[in-house]
DNA sequence: CAAGTTATTGACCATTTGGTCAATAACTGA
DNA sequence: TCAGTTATTGACCAAATGGTCAATAACTTG
């Protein structure tokens, strides 16, 4: 019923995520944000109610994919540390290639927006709280083979990771060499020995 | 010569700084600043130039202070891990105790402007570069009393000790527990011995 | 006091901001 | 074909943006 939408929903909310990912939410204007989706003001306001609406679409999506990802890198893992380095690496050599370092959106949203608008902060205080738990998983299974250390709760080495992921991806952005950060991965790693 | 600066700069900028420090670079309006700095437009961009370099000179501000009080705490230490510890939950206790999460602005100025702006990506290089030193010296006297395990670098830890730092400190942001922090920190602190 | 220099004030500016809306177009079901 | 519904377009808007500048004020030196 009613007129057909011409765009495609997954590619909009796809470029508007690039445009935030590369400048932020407040540097992103609506304008940027027309050329980025490739639509009209009006049909990005009607799709999306205002720039705040498109943004949560865009980090929701964003985190969709991301979870899905690190669930593959993490869940079903046989060699646990194994799996842990490789998704690390994964997640912080190609923020280091990158000739514009933006980082990774739910850092950056968390950074520039969780401490003063409510849905950001939900948004991002889930996705982390279940992605501790993928990683509480697998180390838990590491531990019970001997792997990781296990005189510190699966839960709380999960909670190192995290921090020093965002640590890692944070220092990215002020263009930090990428072996840097692999020898950092590779010593957290050992810590858990 | 010349008709003298009626306000103070120090205080000034100390007031810049504040205001910057709550709301970023981009969502802080010229008129913010007057309102924040007490000063007029016209005064403001004769001192400083322009936004940007008002920005420049608050965030020298902070990391002057910032760097004199991390000297204070690391250097010359009697316990090397005791010290670290205390500065560590000296910076991030007081970040979760904040109404208003406004995290560190270094590490806010890496997240929203480093990788965009050379001067900021510069300034936030040196200083992480001379606090890394700062953390490797005090570790490294650890080291020799066998209070910290020495399979790993010293300037090697120094670097996981700021990755944890900046993660702990962005995770502020979107209200994590100060316990969740504490724990961390002592976790951390645990994977040294 | 006069000349030179610098600081303060606030009016002013073009541009951009996020957002609205009436007109029109494209579809569905009766 | 007609009524109802929704999407697209682009002109339009008030407000805010970062920044400039002429007038004036406050100081120093000769």
């Amino acid at each position: 019923m009613g007129r057909p939408r011409e765009f495609d929903m997954e590619l909009a909310l796809s470029n508007a995520m690039g445009a935030f990912w590369d400048h932020g939410y407040e540097a992103t204007s609506v304008s940027d944000l027309m050329d980025a989706m490739n639509l009209q003001k009006g049909s990005i306001y009607k799709a999306f109610g205002d720039k705040h609406g498109l943004y949560i679409a865009s980090l929701k999506h964003y985190l969709d994919q991301a979870y899905q990802s690190d669930r593959d890198a993490l869940e079903g893992a046989d060699d646990s540390k194994e799996a842990i380095r490789n998704w690390l690496l994964n997640d912080v050599v190609p923020c280091c290639k990158q000739s514009f370092k933006r980082g990774c959106l739910m850092i950056n949203a968390i950074s520039e927006l969780s401490y003063k608008d409510k849905d950001v902060e939900k948004i991002t205080k889930d996705h982390l709280k279940k992605l501790t738990i993928l990683l509480k998983d697998v180390i838990q299974k590491g531990q019970v083979k001997r792997n990781i250390r296990n005189d510190i709760d699966a839960s709380e080495i999960a909670n190192l990771i995290v921090v020093n992921l965002i640590g890692m991806i944070t220092l990215t952005k002020c263009n930090t060499s990428q072996s840097e950060h692999k020898k950092n991965i590779s010593n957290l790693l050992t810590l858990l020995d």
